[in-house]
DNA sequence: CGTCGAATTGATGTCATTCAACTACAGTGG
DNA sequence: CCACTGTAGTTGAATGACATCAATTCGACG
């Protein structure tokens, strides 16, 4: 058993009994992807979200431009979905991929809803989960419309600091909107001001 | 009774039938606004939606650097609301602003927890809200990441042609990110392109 | 008619990108 | 075990995109 395994995810986070938690968590599909695999292509309609219980996902999509840009990590204990492609039923515009070797839980586009019809405490936790993910875009937004590389990349670094030494510095530059070399630069310049990211 | 009234959306997009949407529409509060003034202030506790019947609401930021950055834009028949300080209780960091005057209906911060009870096909509608919501904000990103100033415009035009007559440049300039100035460079670059936004 | 904010334009500055070269290092196969 | 290869990261110089600052025009409204 995993050290953050959904059942105790449901437990503590979704305020769900230990009975019905057990019951739902057994009959759920486990998988493993070896590092660099994909577990969603673009075109394809998503009908999964994936948590992760052990490694790290991405999800990107590429550009006008064809560069990549990271969409969202997903380390122990998150979810990733393209939430458009599940819930419209529409051909993703996005990619998962995993960044280490991962093993996630599978639930399918219907779980929530058809755990909502055992307990109403799904609904609401998944309603959670959308408020969430709301929140979390519009500070992206927030930061994306205002802040220069360099507050981009400390503001990362507050919110993700686990990430920080789990994923290699171009995808950061990519999840930031900037080049690997602009980062390398703003890294430079921070070290020069004495900043340490207690690493 | 306006063009867009509350009732007959909830009877259209959200597939309410009439004599509930009847009911519970004439329960409802409704306001109205004069152009400039301020429906909800920094730092408030957002306890309402907005659902616009006639004019136009915006809701917009200060960031770090004290320019104001504009989140939304709320014409006719569109929700605007702050969904973080309403679900999570939090004091809201943005204002909502009427930038004509404006007929609004008040939904109180449970509106369709209650009604989900009359009917499961408001909890159905919110649902939708929510995705609609997520995936508006994703292609924002995903524009903010990648797209030059002069391609954000352009997807602009296309997203929110009705608005480009109403909304003054300044305020579209900020929603995308960028200066007035620049905007208004971009702009002379289209017209020498050859570029006319059919108005 | 005069005022004020919106929009345009030009000159200049700044931040980040681009392109290219170079280093470091991990993985592969001889 | 060592050379070979490919990817990540760094650095420099040139370029480009957008910002800033300042001046001017335009238009709405009292």
């Amino acid at each position: 058993m995993n050290e953050f395994n959904f059942k105790s995810y449901l437990i503590n986070a979704a305020a769900i009994s230990e009975e019905q938690a057990t019951e739902l968590y057994d009959k759920l599909q486990k998988k493993k992807y070896e590092k660099g695999s994909i577990l969603l292509n673009k075109d394809a309609i998503c009908s999964n979200s994936f948590f992760v219980e052990k490694g790290l996902l991405r999800s990107y999509r590429l550009g006008d431009d064809g560069k990549e840009h990271i969409i969202q990590f997903a380390p122990e204990n998150w979810f990733i979905v393209d939430r458009s492609s599940v819930y419209f039923n529409d051909p993703s515009d996005s990619f998962i991929e995993a960044v280490e070797d991962t093993e996630v839980v599978l639930l399918k586009e219907n779980f929530f809803a058809t755990a909502n019809k055992i307990s109403p405490v799904f609904g609401q936790f998944n309603d959670k989960l959308l408020h969430n993910h709301i929140r979390q875009m519009q500070k992206r937004i927030n930061l994306l419309l205002g802040a220069t590389a360099e507050r981009r990349y400390l503001s990362f670094i507050e919110m993700y600091p686990d990430l920080l030494l789990r994923v290699p510095q171009w995808m950061i530059a990519s999840y930031l909107g900037i080049t690997p070399e602009s980062l390398s630069r703003v890294r430079k310049d921070l070290a020069k001001k004495n900043f340490k990211p207690s690493k």
